[in-house]
DNA sequence: GGAAAATGGATGCTATAGCAAGTAAACACG
DNA sequence: CGTGTTTACTTGCTATAGCATCCATTTTCC
């Protein structure tokens, strides 16, 4: 594994663990907390992408969209919110802000009248490219210092996490 | 490294890679993106911490101010903002909700009138260990499959991508 | 054909998240 | 003092996220 970059905010980490003591359990390790961990992560995340596609015009939650979009233009709804996955209301909503934005528009299937099939305008095709490059930039700073077999082991690693909740999702769901 | 489990939903993801080609790079491998599969980590991470503090009445922005609280009570918010950290206007929304359902109260400090002390009612200290137990859960629940090593090893990595942000974001607003 | 069920979206509502600007209290300094 | 600055919090606004419900269209099935 690669060295650990010594960075200046480590310093002003607390020394000593974030700990809540309990009755009749170990204390609750804050710092340890995977869920805590990976909130925080996600938020730095979101906040170092949005400063990058904000000079495009561009706000976050248009790109997993377009994502979908940039990789077939004119699928539903529906099949958008399938493939992120994400919720419909959500979509619908987002939606909504990348049409007054002129990013997308919104199409009634002519064969199924109860679909609405969203197409890229030319500014939304056009925003592909530095979009995506916006894209790799955050990810690079997330992995910088990271050699590819820790990368690998960090996408894996999610990966897995993943599964685990989204399976006793559904096992719960389905009892 | 322990074994991958093999569960229902690996058989449901898309056998090929989700790639966007594009001009003068190399297609953009979405399911490889850090940040995209970040995304969809802590949004079923808050969607399982969700359905399980349902049961006791707490929502999920709640839990990491009670934290907070339980670690200290009767910090100021700017304290409360900063340990987390969390940006001040969630944190003021986010204890109107509380206030609201009877998890804290909010004090004038005496000595400095500007600052709110915040206080856990006796039903916001009652919840710590039953909330706690879900946090262990819902953990549980994502690093099953994991041994020990798996485990550091996910939060070391995690660690050095919020720090790899983190930093950055420093230095390009100090320039 | 026609009623019931399923499908695809939209709407109302609440919660979470954070930027910009405002208010009130405390502090700094002449 | 008093006035300008800083600090602590609040408010207005927008965006992101998702549950419950509703509407229009299509499909199913008799």
């Amino acid at each position: 594994m690669a060295m650990v970059p010594r960075h200046p905010e480590s310093m002003m980490l607390d020394p000593e663990p974030w700990t809540i003591p309990r009755d009749s359990a170990e204390p609750f390790v804050v710092d340890d907390s995977m869920g805590f961990l990976v909130n925080r992560l996600a938020r730095v995340f979101a906040a170092a992408l949005q400063a990058r596609l904000a000079s495009l015009g561009l706000s976050i939650g248009a790109f997993p969209v377009l994502l979908a979009l940039w990789t077939r233009d004119g699928r539903s709804q529906r099949e958008i919110a399938e493939a992120l996955p994400m919720d419909e209301t959500t979509l619908v909503r987002t939606l909504d802000r990348m049409q007054r934005d002129g990013l997308v528009v919104r199409e009634r299937d002519t064969g199924d009248r109860r679909r609405v099939l969203i197409h890229l305008t030319d500014h939304g095709r056009a925003l592909r490219d530095p979009a995506l490059a916006a894209a790799d930039a955050v990810n690079a700073q997330a992995l910088s210092g990271f050699d590819a077999a820790d990368a690998t082991a960090a996408r894996a690693l999610i990966g897995r996490m993943i599964a685990g909740l989204v399976f006793q999702a559904d096992t719960a769901s389905s009892r």
